[in-house]
This record gives structure tokens, C-alpha cells and sequence, in this order.
DNA sequence: ACCTGAACACCGTTCAAGT
DNA sequence: ACCTGAACACCGTTCAAGT
């Protein structure tokens, strides 16, 4: 709050003419970056699939691109942009053809996936120095943990690339339903 | 810190004979709350789907007992217990047949789904209150989220069921790689 | 080897007051 | 309607000292 004044020139206190609280100011830090900036209606059948990458790759990167939203996320009410984005989301998947039963099943797992990948990248996208003694840890522990060492688990780099496959393996599981 | 010295009946600054800083004393917990109490191998061939689920499963239940380590996971370094559950769900997978190029997306696909699933959880598992509220006020929005309304996203509660089911559409989209 | 209290620099927020 | 500074209750941590 202190700091936020500062930065905003103004007394500290003015601020809590237009907020209630910190929180308040978290809430609001987090839907701003989720402000979607995209089509709102394509309707092109057959492009669902597309469609949907597009959207949660969107999603992804907003994230990423202030990589505290992340740690935002837990226990925070949801804003406008986020359920703007839900609704957007669960309208593609139910015109693509998923069930209303399923809905929800898809809906959160999907979204479930960009959470979880934003966290995970923000929390283990190593610098090159945290990388070198990650590495030295490993090896050193390579007979206890040999699978993730062999898989290069924390030194593999391609985030998006991880990202993107598994989101088509969740589409793939997903598709036999429509 | 200081409710931490309390609780323990002891002065704050003892605490710091034994640790460094207060965020060690999160990696500390996050990590023990995700000790792993099951079988290190199993090794039953045909039997490794029921495995990973069950090691999942488990997973996922060891955060939400206690729903503070959702938020604690953001930026924290990977404890001793993490590292083995990451570890024996890549061996699982490993001699399950998949191959050592698709090892990371699979371990990190899965781990992003309990992860998710579990701030989700811990962010939208509202209490009954909050739930006559949302309902509330999503009825007053319904025109313009018609498909959350539809879905009762935000009401609907079998998250254990979602869960499961999310995991199975991801399991079922990587097995064809077997 | 382990514990301690006083002190410091910080923080969010209440309150009563200003324009 | 909007801004403000003084004050309060809290917090993590340094330090120098105890046993």
C-alpha cells in the first residue's frame, strides 16, 4: 500500500478512499490481466478445436505475462474477465458438442490445465545459475530420483511446447464424446 | 513468527536457531504435508492406470487437508517429498510404456491437473452462504453468462468427481501413445 | 549448542481532520 | 467528493547477550 502510494504520488491514505482493502487492490490486479482482448463470438464450426487452443493459450500468456497473477490465484474471488473467459470457453466447448453433463468436467479441467501450467512454469522456470545447481543436486541424487533424471524433468526448457501437448492430449480424451 | 513462537511456547527468536527465514519455514510445511504414505513400487504390469490414479488421488488429497498449501506452491522450491512423488509417478508412467520424449509433458500434464485442481478447489469451494450469493448474483447476470448458468459451474460441487473425471479424459488422450 | 528480550524498520488500517 | 498525516497494532529480523 505504502509502496503503491509512492509510486502513485499520492498520500497513502488517499488510496482508501477508492478501495477497502489490499485485497480489494489484488482482486482487481488480477482480472485486469485477465482482460481478454480476443474474438467474442467465431462460431466457425469445425474450428472448435482451434478455437479453443487459441483461447487458453491467450489465457496462458497473460498470465505469464505478470507471473505474480500466479501466485494471486488461489483464494481469490472470481472477476468479471475471469468468469468472461469461463463463459467463453464453456459456450465453444458446448457448441463443439459436449454434453451439459460434461460441461463442468471440461470446462474446469481445461481451465484446471492453463492454472496449473501457469503455476508450474512460474515456480520452476529456472534462471541459468538455478539451473547449473539444480543439475549439480540432481546428479548428485541421480540414483534416487532416476526417472527425473533421465527425463531432464526440471532442465527441460520448452514450457509452450509442454503446454501445447498436453492440452491436445486433454482434447484428444475429451473428443470421443462429442 | 511470532503466533508460530507462541503456538510452540517458545520465544520468537528461537525459531531462528532453527531456521533461517520464515519462508523456509513454508517449504517446510508444504513438504511435509506432501509426504507420501503408499507404495514406492508396485511394479504390477496391466494395473498402472489404477496406480497413477491412486497416486494422484492421494496427491491431491494431502493438499486439500490443508487448503493453505494451494497458495504456498506458487514460486516455492521443490522439497525432498515432491521430488519423490514427481519421481514415482514418472517410473509409474515410464514402465507403463511411455516413451522417455513424451515423459515431461505426461509428468507435468498430470501434476498441472492436481495442482489445478486443487487451487480451484480450494479457491470456488464455496461455502453455503456465498453460494446463495453467487447464485444470486449469476441469476442477475445470467443473460450475459448464459453457459456458466446453464452448466451451474459455480454451484455444482462433486469436485471429487470432476477431478477424476478430468484425469480420466487425460489419461484416456495419452494412452494411444502407449 | 541453544534460547532470549530489546530494538529496528517496516506494514495495513482507523480516525479525525482538512479541502 | 476527495485527500491527508498522525497514531495504532502488528510483523519479520538484527544484534548483543545470556545459559
Amino acid at each position: 500500500m505504502r509502496r503503491l502510494a509512492d509510486r502513485l504520488g499520492s498520500g497513502v491514505m488517499s488510496l482508501y478512499w477508492h478501495i477497502d482493502t489490499k485485497e480489494d487492490v489484488f482482486d482487481l490486479a488480477l482480472d485486469a490481466v485477465l482482460k481478454y482482448r480476443g474474438f467474442s463470438q467465431t462460431g466457425e464450426l469445425g474450428e472448435w478445436r482451434a478455437e479453443v487452443v487459441h483461447m487458453l493459450e491467450d489465457w496462458r500468456v497473460c498470465m505469464l505475462r505478470h507471473p505474480w497473477s500466479a501466485s494471486l490465484l488461489p483464494s481469490r474471488a472470481l472477476g468479471a474477465n475471469m468468469l468472461r473467459r469461463l463463459e467463453l470457453l464453456g459456450s465453444s466447448l458446448s457448441r463443439a458438442g459436449v454434453a451439459d453433463a460434461d460441461l463442468n468436467v471440461a470446462i474446469w479441467s481445461l481451465w484446471n490445465h492453463v492454472l496449473g501450467a501457469t503455476v508450474t512454469r512460474a515456480s520452476f522456470d529456472l534462471s541459468d545459475e538455478d539451473k547449473a545447481a539444480a543439475q549439480q543436486r540432481l546428479t548428485h541424487l541421480s540414483e534416487r530420483y532416476p526417472t527425473i533424471e533421465r527425463s531432464r524433468l526440471l532442465l527441460e526448457n520448452d514450457w509452450d511446447g509442454t503446454f501445447r501437448k498436453g492440452l491436445d492430449f486433454l482434447l484428444d480424451g475429451l473428443t470421443p464424446k462429442l
